[in-house]
DNA sequence: CTGTTAGCGCCTTCAC
DNA sequence: GTGAAGGCGCTAACAG
């Protein structure tokens, strides 16, 4: 297996300097162009490639953007990978996906080896606080947040999903729950704030009662699927639940041990989509994000911020509720 | 934003050479216990951190393994992505993923820039013929195929499911089941080959109709989710399915569409487990993959190949059929 | 044990 | 328009 032929080899058989070869793989103009014919022969023979290793060392930057996933098969944010790829690829960056697999230290570790590279940019789902911790890690790397975290001055994209979450409640109410739960994941903490305080408002005006409290939160869709057919089946259980996507499994599989038909028994309301909300029969009632267009804000919004300009604020509608086969009027014992 | 430390920085503050603060940061024992701390000051204060590029550029290899997804949302490949970062990290390599999208092209340029980076290892979850196309683009690069094809002379990992998935058909043909089909994604050639045709020996044993064919493969869920209905509704339609879980999202909206329910109307087996097929009602029987397994055994073999050694033979046996709630009799009118 | 030195492959002045 | 030379940050070989 012989080494891959650098620049001296194609300098040497084009008989030019590397300089001359260098301005001809960079698209310089000013070469002649037999010159530059002979270059690019010499390069198709060769297959030579560009060391973008000794490049980045050159030019102080590694042409390296990250992607830092708090879990990867999260139905929001997973999907935005391919999307976040092509537009990074377009700007002419490699992307590095990384996946913290709901381990603020995995997190750490995925933010310190990307510094350590130098990569020029970094998307991150954050798992820990954006705001205290991520900058030291990241000693001044261009970041942007998604979502992001209200009281925080870097970018940040805000996955703005009050106005149809609070859709999806309103729905709820209307076909006269009285008992509600919110299902989150642990300690996603700042971004649904306020959220949850707007829901809270809206529930108590409709004289209904918020369940949910932080044992309603989970670290995982198997935790959920553990210990949630108890709290379904408890006194003043829900009749209607609002869940996180990446919980929806461990809902759904807590309903069905529980002897639970959707939405007979219990209602329920997915915020974001994912296949199993679509296929799952009756189809789940979903707050929709505008996935494409979150992600293409971010890579827009960091590869501003990498500019060193200022990124602009963050776009507020990009969501909407739609309704479909999972919320249905109260079951007639509650 | 002053520029990085580099290693001269620490040198100077340390007072010693550079190559001694080399030493030290690769764990060199031949140092002196008083130097090695004051270097080890020294780079605490400045937060000094060895730069991967330069020194990769130096040792002439990268410390970094790709891993090609042919589609990071496929519920048997993407899960994977968590398993096989932690074990190539903790051989002391980055883990770059990236996603082919379902697209040949894509999974080209992925490897292209792989190849361009030098990495030094590629699990890939192919989407072109891995026997013929990727050595050409990969250029010597050790890698391992997930799963592998066949006849191939390099690294793969069978994905063997050949008893599982034949127990799951057994299942239907027990059942009574007369008419089946096999639903599977487009152009995923070579390992599925031996599979078919066993199945269509056991079904024509059974005196069963295999009723799938080219038509039944499909490239997404989506164009699976659109030209389903009216094929589930056709007569001679099948009464059972055995579908890919890429597609099963597809195959269970256009049984509801077409008003069916599992499996009182349809009978379903999916190959490979999802939360789709773990949450819906009734439960989606699977083919079950050992995936925690096969992503060890991928990056164990493949480490083994980039030490220059001859990795061993693939492992059989890591499937296994689970029975739920999805297959049952054949309807009434069938 | 530690300092010095010579590159790794490339880009970029700076002369010509 | 092109060649020569220096250096990006680091490691490894060789002196001392």
């Amino acid at each position: 297996m012989n080494p891959r032929p650098t620049i001296k080899d194609v300098a040497r058989r084009a008989k030019v300097a590397t300089g001359t070869v260098s301005r001809v793989t960079n698209g310089d103009a000013t070469v002649h162009p037999v010159i530059r014919d002979a270059v690019e022969a010499a390069i198709k023979e060769l297959g030579y490639r560009p060391s973008p290793i000794a490049r980045n060392l050159r030019r102080g930057r590694s042409g390296i953007i990250g992607f830092v996933l708090a879990d990867i098969s999260n139905p929001t944010y997973g999907p935005m990978v391919p999307e976040v790829q092509e537009l990074t690829r377009e700007a002419g960056y490699t992307l590095i996906v990384m996946d913290s697999a709901m381990d603020p230290e995995r997190e750490r570790r995925n933010l310190e080896t990307l510094a350590a590279l130098r990569v020029d940019g970094v998307v991150l789902n954050p798992l820990l606080p954006v705001d205290t911790e991520i900058p030291d890690v990241l000693q001044g790397i261009p970041v942007v947040s998604l979502p992001g975290v209200p009281d925080w001055e870097g970018a940040k994209v805000r996955a703005v999903s009050t106005h149809a979450t609070l859709a999806g409640l309103d729905d709820c109410l209307e076909n006269g729950h009285r008992r509600l739960a919110f299902l989150t994941i642990k300690g996603l903490g700042g971004t649904q704030r306020d959220l949850l305080s707007m829901m809270r408002d809206r529930i108590r005006a409709a004289g209904a009662t918020f369940v949910s409290d932080a044992s309603w939160t989970f670290v995982s869709r198997e935790q959920c699927a553990e210990q949630l057919p108890a709290m379904l089946a408890a006194p003043g259980r829900p009749t209607a639940v609002l869940s996180a996507s990446a919980l929806l499994p461990g809902l759904l599989i807590a309903a069905r041990e529980a002897g639970m038909k959707v939405p007979r028994d219990l209602s329920v309301v997915s915020i974001a989509t994912s296949e199993l909300a679509d296929a799952y029969d009756p189809p789940i009632n979903v707050v929709s994000f505008d996935a494409r267009g979150l992600s293409s804000e971010a890579v827009c919004k960091l590869l501003t911020a990498m500019r060193g300009e200022e990124p602009g604020e963050a776009v507020e509608n990009n969501s909407r509720y739609i309704r479909r086969g999972s919320v249905g009027p109260v079951p007639g014992e509650c």
